[in-house]
DNA sequence: ATTATAACCGACCGGTTGGTTTGTTGTAAA
DNA sequence: TTTACAACAAACCAACCGGTCGGTTATAAT
């Protein structure tokens, strides 16, 4: 009864990964099964089917990775400086593996959401959240911000800002790309400042 | 001999719709010769192989209908009023069919760059032209813009939160957010011009 | 010790995939 | 009229897919 646990997060863990470098669709069930070292019966006991395994995988696995990489980047004191600092250190010390994969939220939002309800909802509710997440602690600073800003709007073009260099950096498999328009977002963002 | 030209043409013209609607790995070949009406062999007298199916509609399709869609908003007098215009259009006529499947492009781009090298390939081509078209003719009016502007970057950010907000709106399925997104691209854009 | 059930195994299934092959038809040059 | 080849048609193939199911083992309560 331990140890079920622990398989059930084996599987999470591996089938994570492999959707990152593969998508979800092109995701076979036997390489998984194969990584794991456990049989089809093992994975079927703990997921009803490889839609509802996508699912877990999305709510345990990427949306909290996701936030939790946003929120320290907002919270502090000056988020205005908190985003340009989380931008260039991930230009930085970005893998050459992730910049191949690009954000498995990202890739993960783009193959499915259109294609299946359930993960549609599922992004939806975790970019609100972002959202209101970048916005509010903008609003927090107002007083330092130009006063023209609509929070919500600025905050999804950060957002969109950065998958789309995410995705460009993937699709050219150019690091130093992701890097260039890295530094222009962060252009960007001193100019939300007032002056 | 006449009609087979014909026939061609229907299969990237079927095939093209396909993958924007499903992605390339997720479109077989079965709803592709259902919808032309042809028989397997016809496919494969045209075409060596699903793959190269794809090449063709990515090089003969997407790609020139990607460059004209950009080419006369940035050959235009006034490139950045050109820009903000093309954007706005875009957002505004956008029809729902083309929010929920998002920028063909930007999706084959992001499925296929890492997965295929052929692929990847024309698509890092494909950029490296459109970058050169935006940055030179942004370089064109370079005395109406700011000094300190790296052409090459401000291009590369364009693009990139142009792919965003694409990606965006599709995962979320809402045209409202593409053109919020898409109007403060169109503030970042003015900012860029003196004073 | 018995029993119940969670945890897991692996053979099997129908269906689909991309791809091959053999055969037919239309057309155009010789 | 014969010949040659482009342009298809359609049956066929092995491989793989997600999913099912009957059976086995381990564990934990009674």
């Amino acid at each position: 009864m331990r140890e079920a646990e622990q398989t059930r997060q084996l599987i999470l863990d591996v089938t994570s990964e492999e959707i990152h470098k593969n998508g979800f669709q092109a995701t076979s069930l036997s390489t998984i099964l194969t990584q794991c070292n456990i049989s089809k019966g093992a994975l079927y006991h703990h997921f009803a089917n490889k839609q509802e395994l996508g699912y877990a995988v999305f709510e345990e696995i990427y949306t909290p990775m996701f936030l939790s990489m946003w929120e320290p980047a907002v919270t502090q004191e000056d988020p205005i400086q908190g985003l340009c600092d989380f931008f260039e250190s991930l230009a930085k010390d970005m893998s050459c593996e992730e910049v191949i994969c690009g954000c498995p939220v990202n890739n993960l939002s783009q193959e499915m959401a259109c294609v299946d309800e359930g993960f549609r909802l599922r992004i939806l509710a975790m970019q609100q959240k972002l959202n209101t997440l970048i916005s509010e602690n903008l609003r927090r600073v107002s007083e330092q911000l130009r006063s023209d800003l609509d929070y919500s709007q600025v905050s999804y073009f950060i957002v969109s800002a950065f998958h789309g260099s995410s995705s460009l950096s993937k699709s050219t498999q150019n690091k130093a790309l992701f890097q260039t328009v890295m530094a222009e977002l962060c252009v960007y963002i001193k100019s939300l400042q007032k002056n």
